[in-house]
DNA sequence: CCCATTTTTTGACAATTCGTCAAAAAACCA
DNA sequence: TGGTTTTTTGACGAATTGTCAAAAAATGGG
């Protein structure tokens, strides 16, 4: 079969096959230029395969369709942010302060991953994920339900240590849905309507950062946090916990000041 | 010019343009049929005029390519949606039951018009978005931006009764932001990873009202409601605010006897 | 009611992109 | 080196977009 050697993983095996995986970094790598660069529309099977001059059948040797190359791209993008929330649930520090180091990880990677973000999204949407074979969208699922595992698993010590009690019959998955949603969403929207700036949301990620520690503090998760801690919490795990990524910025003292 | 007609609104003209005006109602909701039943894809210029039984070219008259099209089916959502938080915005109450009925707007909304969220959310995807006229564009913004005045404008009405003290330098939009971005963020990852249910989210609907309950709870906003309060209080807006609309479950309570 | 003029509809057409596949080229291996 | 396998190539068919000149329908004045 010609697809094969997508699958052949770790194969010490011709230089043409170390070529074709090579080759597959840098469609990787190019395929995320053009979708930077010029947007998804521009990012065809053609206009890859010119750019890479080779002739459109060998992208088609790599994946079977466009969608499925999305996805690949997606993959990559899903497992970067699982090693950052993996990272994140591990960390030092009572449950709170975990939690606070995956919001830092979503922060870290929607700033400084722009890319990555915007293939997951790209690729919830309908039109693609349709047409995706079972196996990739399993696959993809399967990778997300791992990361909201990592969530709810901070959500259950934050109520086994009893800093947390959760509202009557709520369980770690819907709090950890809700800080998701808002962390998604609020970025998303972000994403799609640049006009915020207009109307007063001068940084997102502001907005993001209190809403998620209001939130978190309406649910009476102790230690509750004021808005000067929770910055200085947040300085701290960038540089404990994520030393080798950009750190970010103060977002909530400034305009207190 | 040919597509003059389109604008030409509430014309008292000749029986002919009157025809066109009522196969526009027909093309809006045969598109809605086509993207409901079969999905976006489906939802081709060849599809719709095969299915009213036309020339592709009349469907060019109304609409100059696909992206309008599906745009004009946004502007009809968002007109709805703001039709309901006009509603809300203005109904009895204090201000947080007013941000409480701004919800309950959202959720109704979602629930009964499947098909207008649906279409606000692929249009919000890029390669729709890209490919549309600046004017359409601003019209959009326009309208969502309309929308987030009026939920601002509530959050405005609590600061000012002194019922809520936003947090240093806070302002109004980011608070309604944040609500904003966990409803929509929610909704939008419940419609695209259908397995929510399989990790113990028995409803999103549940999750969002739990969660902007508490966030809202979490800025100290009077009067602070516990949740059966809250489900109260949904079910008697429901009745007066929105009196002819479906009205909306329990999802509180249930669960906690 | 008729006919000249304007408006609307039609479907063939060019253009684009997807995905396929048989033949050519390259790589492999004994 | 030569026979076999793998990979690459680009021409091709199919689908869809958007255009446009010609046909059909509607309008309006006499």
């Amino acid at each position: 079969m010609t697809t094969r050697q997508i699958f052949d993983m770790n194969a010490k095996k011709t230089p043409k096959q170390i070529e074709i995986q090579q080759r597959e970094e840098l469609l990787m790598k190019t395929a995320g230029q053009i979708l930077l660069t010029e947007g998804v529309d521009a990012l065809s099977m053609e206009r890859l395969a010119e750019k890479l001059k080779t002739a459109k059948g060998t992208i088609y040797n790599h994946y079977p369709n466009r969608e499925e190359l999305l996805l690949a791209m997606a993959v990559r993008a899903i497992d970067k942010r699982q090693a950052m929330f993996d990272a994140a649930s591990m960390s030092k520090g009572n449950p709170r302060e975990r939690m606070t180091a995956i919001g830092v990880a979503c922060e870290i990677y929607s700033r400084n991953y722009p890319l990555f973000f915007a293939v997951e999204s790209i690729v919830r949407h309908a039109s693609i994920w349709e047409r995706c074979s079972d196996e990739r969208r399993d696959f993809m699922r399967q990778r997300e339900q791992r990361c909201m595992g990592l969530v709810a698993g901070v959500v259950r010590s934050g109520v086994a240590s009893g800093d947390l009690v959760l509202p009557c019959g709520m369980n770690p998955e819907e709090l950890t849905l809700s800080l998701w949603g808002l962390t998604y969403g609020c970025t998303v929207i972000n994403a799609t309507s640049p006009s915020l700036k207009e109307i007063g949301i001068e940084s997102i990620y502001r907005t993001i950062r209190l809403g998620t520690l209001h939130m978190i503090n309406g649910f009476h998760w102790q230690p509750i946090w004021s808005v000067n801690e929770h910055d200085d919490h947040i300085a701290r795990i960038c540089k404990s916990v994520f030393p080798n990524e950009t750190p970010l910025p103060r977002e909530l003292t400034e305009k207190a000041n």
